[in-house]
DNA sequence: CATGAATGAGCTTTCATTCAT
DNA sequence: CATGAATGAAAGCTCATTCAT
């Protein structure tokens, strides 16, 4: 939404999970690194300094040429939605061990914890997750469905577990995690607040 | 964050409260009327198109000249702040409303319904107040101490009358409300995912 | 020359000595006192920031609204070159009394030295002088005229006295004069570089 | 004066002579066909309207954009000062010259006719040097340094050789020129003034 | 493929000037 | 007459994006 130039349409931001195997293979090895330099510093300098990052700076803090980055990515926006798919391909992951790991009560909770903590870090990137536009919007695919899918699974167990209220659903624990992620950090004087909200937000879930 | 020279002096952000009816009266009527008109459609623009909105489009559609923004909010971050300020003032107005006219559970618990509510027209506004340096930073003063302090009242004759838990604190409620408000209106889809988020919240707050 | 929009054309510089006179009667007192403030308030400003100073800020400092301003002097240009004429009156008087009361070799170099000691208070003053387009074109008018003259006197009499070279002209001496003004003040550290200067016009002149 | 944020550091116009070596060869042609080209033109542009010449004008005129002004010389602050750099390595040269080839009055008093000479052409470009802060600040680096030096040189060589006043210094010198210079031009109707100027300063330095 | 120079639209901000009050 | 609010043309500068090297 801040972007200057939205020209062009997207709704594509799915075509990622398949690419891994069949686009990534063909690349060269240091055509593969340079893409992952970037997108790992890329990561770093959104969460830091927000999308107004320019990205020059990105490409020189990886210690690439500008064009190296817009071969990868052919946009400034393109290259911000792979920021988040992959750092939601971080979340599913983590879930995936806690879902197989732990019991359905703790899996749950303990992946709320998780997202909680993980946005002190990545707040920018949190903020953009929950305010994309992809996120609403009818159908999902690629990783947003992924990422829907394995939460869903985490709240389907809790609840079957008696553990979180029966009519919860997915988009209210998205809601509440993306929303508090964001304002976690801000109040960080009093090192509690986290503690204490996450309790709030847990008990509330689980119902009286 | 985008903003560019941030150097400005801060401290002044308080001294309003008085001057709505002091300094207000010096400006010529049409004055005035151009520097609220401009002060109404720069909350709908920033709303809408967030901080990134040029000045050129709220000078458009205030049907005024740039120069007339310019004359009254020096900066696009003032113009931006005086935005924030006068829908704190709104808030705040609404919650001494409420603070005088309820009982203590329903003037907290309505209080919060409203923030809510509110947020689904102005996303970017909320978001822009919860992330502004102004809130987590030490020492408030004028509309964001006002703020703070009805928000206390509202708090403690909540606690007082067992509505709340005892070990929440102010700062708890605000990180709470801003959060959720800013990610409330994205899961539009489902118009009764507010509620539940509501409930939830509500049902935390007041304990097991 | 640093103007934005030269739009008007002048050569008009000259028609204010009889103005003073005739116009200036019909102005109320307090639109004379007005001019006046304003003038001197302008002359110390150009003389501080250059021309680059706003007129808001010479209206602010003369305690007048800028329309003030606007009617006295219909345009900043007209405003700096009011400014520059009362500036060569005040110079005009200054070669007068000595032409009376000096014999003719004190009058022209005590002149001169008066110059270079002037400059360093008003150096944007004497820069717009002499690099302003009026000086260097063909027929003089007014203030200018009278100023030519002036020095034309104390130049004649110096050189009737033997005590200037008999080739030069009284544009080699407003060059020179006009010139070394500028760049006084700039090697400030030294205190006796202007002395040393001005001797070795001073010898120049005389000739060997 | 008029230039807007000067906050940028300085210390850093004297690291040109040896730059021009390493620094430029690891330009690309086209790059550095286009700094020399933008270069070229500022100097005649800045020469003819002085400082207040739109940074756009010079792009035109140089037939590039105005990003790539930008990329070359970061502030348009910067490029006048690359400007005046260039300008003074000419003169340095020049100097160089005459110090090997003519005996040391000529040298001298060549060196300033050639000064003089070029004003005409140059008068904003001088004005500048003149008025630049560098100029009379304590410690000279880079080129200002290297053209107080050969300045020196002429003069203790001329000094020596008699043809100078014993109690002249640099900075004397120096204030001459550039006040002349600046002067000169203006006064184009009498094609023998700019002679007669000079030798008034040539008898007067060489003294009584 | 990688590079980074070039581009230029667009942004914020200033200020001379006009004109309603 | 005085005022200062309104105006809008520039100006300096940034940065996403393209394309020659």
């Amino acid at each position: 939404m801040p972007m200057k130039k939205p020209c062009a349409s997207r709704d594509n931001e799915g075509d990622n999970s398949t690419d891994t195997a069949s686009e990534r293979k063909s690349l060269r090895a240091d055509a593969r690194r340079n893409r992952e330099r970037v997108l790992e510093v890329a990561t770093k300098v959104f969460a830091t300094e927000g999308l107004a990052a320019p990205i020059d700076e990105i490409a020189d803090r990886a210690g690439v040429g500008i064009g190296t980055v817009y071969r990868h990515f052919p946009t400034k926006e393109a290259l911000f939605e792979a920021v988040i798919v992959s750092f939601k391909q971080h979340l599913i992951e983590k879930a995936q061990e806690m879902l197989e790991q732990d019991d359905p009560d703790a899996a749950f909770y303990n992946f709320l914890s998780l997202m909680l903590r993980e946005s002190s870090v990545n707040r920018s990137i949190i903020a953009a997750i929950s305010s994309s536009p992809v996120n609403d919007h009818r159908q999902l695919t690629g990783i947003s469905l992924d990422f829907k899918n394995i939460l869903e699974k985490l709240l389907k167990h809790a609840q079957e577990a008696r553990s979180v209220r029966d009519d919860i659903r997915v988009a209210d624990v998205t809601a509440i995690l993306f929303g508090l992620a964001r304002s976690m950090e801000q109040y960080s004087d009093d090192p509690e607040l986290p503690e204490r909200i996450l309790s709030v937000i847990c008990d509330g879930l689980r119902g009286r």
